[in-house]
RNA sequence: GGCUCGUUGGUCAAGUGGUUAAGACACGGCCCUUUCACGGCUGUAACAGGGGUUCAAAUCCCCUACGAGUCACCA
């Protein structure tokens, strides 16, 4: 059976290639009827962030990525949060002591910086001491690691994405697996993990793919058998860098922030670096679950598009059922427009064609409540046939008309516009267009202006009708 | 700098030796329409460069260029 793990270090935020990352580990292991795991790496004291293990929950359940197994819900192969797992690591490490596969390092920080400096990897100054040594050192308390010992050679692995690499051991370091803190590294904690948690698969990003021969080298040295390794290629952001905080959005809560819905933003990153067999690009969680394929993974990194992602989520608008739709729309109508004998409904149903984001709705009807300054040449519409001349005298006929209205309802305003189209032999456009300007002000808005001097009511409909004609007349 | 990986339109991408090189976003045009939006139709735009192999190369090989990752007691 298919396992594999998301294994997140608690750093206060969801970085968005991370969650791409949890979103495929979960596909790959649902696609295969297997199990997802949650793993907390926390094994770097000095990163802690409050509330951030409380941030991956959060994250993975408004996304919709249910984990089988985790340090909230449990499961067989607990603790699933690395500092828990102390004593687990140290054992391992000391049992790679007993065959030779590792050492006691007790080299200082001077030292190694020493070494760093001169762009020189460690020398294995430690690695020849004398049990006597070590037995000293280790009874004066002087603070020690455990490093790795990486033989000669050459190390080959297989990648499901990138195929197979080969690396000259002399690249690889004799990396720390035990910190003198006694914690392991992110390293060695995973591969003890990764093997005792029994994951199959070893989903992460290619940023890993040059310590992966490290990984290898370790499997071997406990003679455990070698996962499969699937390494994803990197998102970056519109310059073709990596996302980061200062230039937007970089994280899933900055995204939830700017009103972007939680399964439009898990399609678009599930068409970052995989794509279907079919031409289909809306996909749900399940049918995605149907979809997705290993061997359609892409190699090459990504540019994370914000604007196609804004295309998505007025999609995710426009397909959402109108009940939902106004639930969610509704509370921004109320706190933002004042006039309150709106049908709020009719508001609801004109905005969802128009809008990128749930919040911009509002903003579709600013003019309710204040006619905006606006250009008496708005009024010139070429196609429209209208000119600041017949604007004029049109405006007049339909004041006079819609003054001697009784019942201000939809049909009736309508009725009145058709009428003085067809009596005064004018095209549809000459009547309603000076009067929706008139009426609202802007060249733009989501109806036209029988629906807009319903909403205003008959006194300001005409009022905005007259002060139009004030507007004229200066001109 | 060493090592490793990558390179199809502005962006996401399909493509696994023979295609008019898909599709989507963005952009432009047209239609629909009392504006806008939606919807429909349509247009511009790509195989990084150079060598091979082959009857035939975006697809295979080599070199170059460019980009990225990595070289921590961070993950």
């Amino acid at each position: 059976m298919i396992r594999t793990r998301f294994a997140p270090s608690p750093t206060g935020f969801m970085h968005i290639g991370n969650l791409r990352t949890a979103l495929y580990e979960y596909l790959i292991a649902k696609s295969n009827s297997g199990k997802f795991i949650l793993r907390i790496e926390d094994t770097d004291q000095n990163r802690l962030v409050a509330d951030a293990e409380k941030i991956i929950f959060d994250t993975l359940e408004i996304a919709g990525l249910k984990y089988d197994e985790g340090p909230d819900i449990g499961g067989d192969f607990g603790p699933y949060i690395q500092s828990q797992r102390k004593d687990i690591y140290m054992k391992y490490a000391l049992q790679l002591i007993e065959s030779g596969k590792a050492y006691y390092c007790f080299c200082d920080k001077e030292r190694l910086d020493s070494l760093h400096k001169k762009n020189l990897s460690y020398d294995r100054h430690c690695k020849n001491l004398s049990t006597e040594e070590i037995q000293k050192n280790l009874a004066a308390k002087i603070p020690f690691v455990i490093r790795q010992f990486i033989p000669d050679g050459q190390t080959t692995f297989k990648d499901e994405v990138y195929g197979e690499i080969t690396v000259d051991n002399s690249q690889l370091d004799d990396q720390i697996l035990i910190k003198s803190d006694g914690l392991p590294t992110y390293n060695f904690a995973n591969v003890v993990d990764d093997h005792l948690m029994q994951i199959t698969h070893v989903v992460r990003g290619c940023e890993y793919l040059s310590s992966t021969p490290k990984y290898n080298l370790l499997y071997d040295a406990f003679g455990w058998q070698i996962p499969t390794y699937i390494h994803l290629p990197l998102i970056l952001d519109e310059n073709g860098e990596k996302l980061s905080k200062r230039r937007g959005a970089a994280s899933f809560q900055d995204l939830l922030q700017l009103g972007y819905l939680p399964q439009a933003i898990i399609n678009y990153i599930a068409l970052l670096g995989w794509s279907p067999e079919s031409n289909q690009e809306f996909f749900t969680l399940p049918e995605l679950e149907k979809e997705f394929k290993i061997s359609s993974l892409s190699k090459s990194p990504a540019i994370f598009d914000l604007n196609k992602l804004r295309w998505m989520n007025s999609e995710y608008i426009k397909k959402m059922p109108f009940d939902e739709f106004y639930a969610a729309v509704l509370p921004y109508f109320k706190n933002s427009i004042k006039k309150s004998d709106l049908d709020y409904k009719q508001l609801a149903e004109m905005s969802q064609t128009r809008i990128n984001f749930i919040y911009e709705a509002p903003s579709l009807f600013d003019f309710i409540d204040k006619l905006p300054d606006y250009d008496v040449n708005l009024f010139v519409h070429k196609k429209m046939k209208t000119t600041l001349e017949n604007s004029l005298d049109i405006l007049k006929i339909i004041i006079d008309k819609l003054g001697n209205l009784s019942s201000w309802t939809q049909d009736d305003i309508k009725k009145s516009l058709t009428d003085v189209v067809n009596e005064n032999g004018l095209k549809n456009g000459q009547v309603f267009w000076p009067a929706r300007i008139a009426l609202s002000g802007k060249d733009a808005t989501p109806c036209g202006a029988v629906e807009i001097a319903q909403m205003l009511g008959k006194s300001e409909s005409i009022n905005r009708l007259k002060f139009a004609l004030t507007k004229l007349e200066g001109n």
